[in-house]
DNA sequence: TATGAATGAGAGTTCATTCAT
DNA sequence: GATGAATGAACTCTCATTCAT
């Protein structure tokens, strides 16, 4: 409807809910089978009423929850993104030496698919793809993008710190050369490529690692 | 080396209408039209509708040519990879060096943004995307993913014969890490991440190509 | 989807079907049908599903037709709004005396109920309600109301010409006043209010009116 | 004369819930505020949402104030209707001349828009949109007409007692066709025609009450 | 060979309403 | 008395696809 007279009334188009939206307890829930959804079907193949259906929550209910489908599977991408650092810094904070720690870190991405995270490749290429086009999703894959650089980077930091690795390595470059080599080398393994089978993947990456690092 | 098999992953019995139904300039103009709103849109925003509007060819003339939707965007893959392809492929013969063909052909995939081929990268996402899920789509990808790690392979073993590059060096190990770092540093630019710029992107890819073939 | 690359191909919202729509020769029909419903129903409450249920149309080709419900119960409006011109236009084209004329157009429009144009008030009271709110049909509903004053006014200035009328009468004031004698005798018509039974109403518009003309 | 019966219509058994279930200053308050979205919005498109927003209630207490949507959108109308007829009321007290009496109710009407009650002739096309088929809101609407009715016609009797209007005119006649002149004139005003601006549409009107009511 | 007309399936979204607190 | 949480029903609209020419 074409309105004639844009009065007072009509002043805000109702951002109404934002960000938070309701709480519930069972957001969470909701949120780790979208993901499931989500790396089954593709983001854009998910719909309300694959997530009802898996997590058992009405679709309206969805819809109460995160407001339209959009901003569910935003939600749903911070969720996983969230989880999966949380694990990767949990993994490798439990290791000292600075080597180790990089190989940790890197293999914990490779082996991605079959460990905690589910599917987790199978998001980042959603993610991917959505951020290209999508100015929020973006901004979420960049920050999540510096996250994981900056966990890197303070490793890198480390090992030269204690001699372990290479005087010349500037943390900062490393970071952003592995973290290519980590995203570049998890192609072949979420699309199951006969010529670069997972152990290869791993053993390709270290070894680009080691050039970078180890003196 | 390069593997264009994992065909045996197929469900359907493939029809063999490779090449599509019909040839003609016409087709390929559609084609190369459906491939900017592939990449504008992404693939699975991309409707009859939208290829109608940019190419001018009715919706049920698309249809005709290519059956269904999904065949629509399978061809337009094709093409495009295709096409990427003879420009590398034009663009390394033109070099003697193995060193500077190496370069050129990473290069090339790095400038793609700017360069003769438009919204390249956002066509491979997109594609990363389907063959997760696609039988076609992966056995389309992995084969041309193949014939990248075949180029780079090839150069590589002609960099060893001559004496250019460290003599160690192995083709199809170095093709399959330097292919993984050029997918993997193209994610900074499709993204347009300001932590990653293209020209730096470029440094730290030819930065690990050097460390890996040199002497 | 907020694109973060408003690029040449979003060029256009789109507005793709206008106006003359599809032709279709169920089109006038489907009119006819909608007006019914509109009527009944009132034009808030005409669902796509109430006009395809009556006119035996599916759903998806009323949409098909007129693009969406707003556009649909516009168009049902056009078409009622000069079906009842034509009507009103040829009965006083067959009378001589503008009195008679004046009479029998203000009189038709009373008797509207049981004549030819079945509710032609009740979308006559959709439409003021419309025209407050919608830039486009405010434009018809003043169209249409500049019709039937100037069917008036031609009328009135014969009348003055012929020496029938009053020679003071101002055709063009003597329309407007008429009109909202007619439009406002009209409500407790449509209303059935007891208070005013039509035929009363008739007589109290006709008393105006020779007031208004008659020497 | 004006009979506000007719109840004898009305279908539903009528539970006595008069004057609303809640009183007290809240109550009021939410109404005013719902006139004005019903007049901005229209009543069809009238959510609870809409007016909770406007009055800072919430949704459900809305509705445990009012019931359901219906009966909170009648109530607004038997609000403004009331109020509207109260400051009509006074203002015609303040007068001792019946033909300026007349003058003002009327100017009262088409002075609408400016004035005290905002949004009282939206309101009216409202209501009389809803009166056609409802029959709660048929009853209060043709009981409010009646009241407006009798105080067109008390004051013409009063004129004719006093001498100041013709001998010959007849209160209940020219009450209504009175009504019928201010509802008809409303349109163009309501619609802002600019055929018909606001003054010519008073003077257009005060010219016929004068033809009906001076000697 | 090529295309307009027509239609069914499916999805998102809105909104009143119920329920528990 | 008052309010947030949750949910089912209804509706519009998009889009691929079929059919007839």
């Amino acid at each position: 409807m074409s309105d004639t007279s844009a009065s007072s009334l009509d002043s805000a188009p109702a951002p109404v809910r934002r960000a938070g939206r309701r709480s519930g307890r069972k957001r969470e829930d909701v949120l780790a089978h979208a993901c499931l959804v989500i790396g089954e079907r593709g983001a854009d193949a998910t719909r309300f009423a694959d997530v009802s259906e898996v997590s058992g929550v009405p679709i309206s209910t969805l819809q109460y929850y995160f407001g339209n489908r959009e901003d569910l599977l935003l939600a749903a991408f911070r969720y996983a993104a969230q989880r999966d650092l949380d694990g990767v810094r949990a993994a490798a904070a439990a290791l000292d030496d600075p080597w180790e720690r990089v190989q940790k870190v890197c293999a914990f991405v490779v082996g991605f698919a079959d460990e905690a995270a589910p599917y987790a490749w199978q998001l980042w290429v959603e993610a991917w793809r959505w951020a290209q086009r999508d100015a929020e999703w973006r901004t979420e894959v960049l920050a999540d993008n510096a996250e994981w650089r900056g966990l890197l980077a303070e490793t890198v930091a480390d090992g030269v710190a204690s001699g372990r690795f290479r005087a010349d390595a500037d943390p900062g470059r490393v970071a952003r050369q592995a973290l290519a080599m980590v995203d570049g080398i998890g192609l072949p393994i979420v699309l199951e490529d006969p010529a670069v089978p997972p152990e290869m993947a791993r053993e390709l990456l270290i070894d680009v690692l080691a050039r970078l690092l180890l003196p």
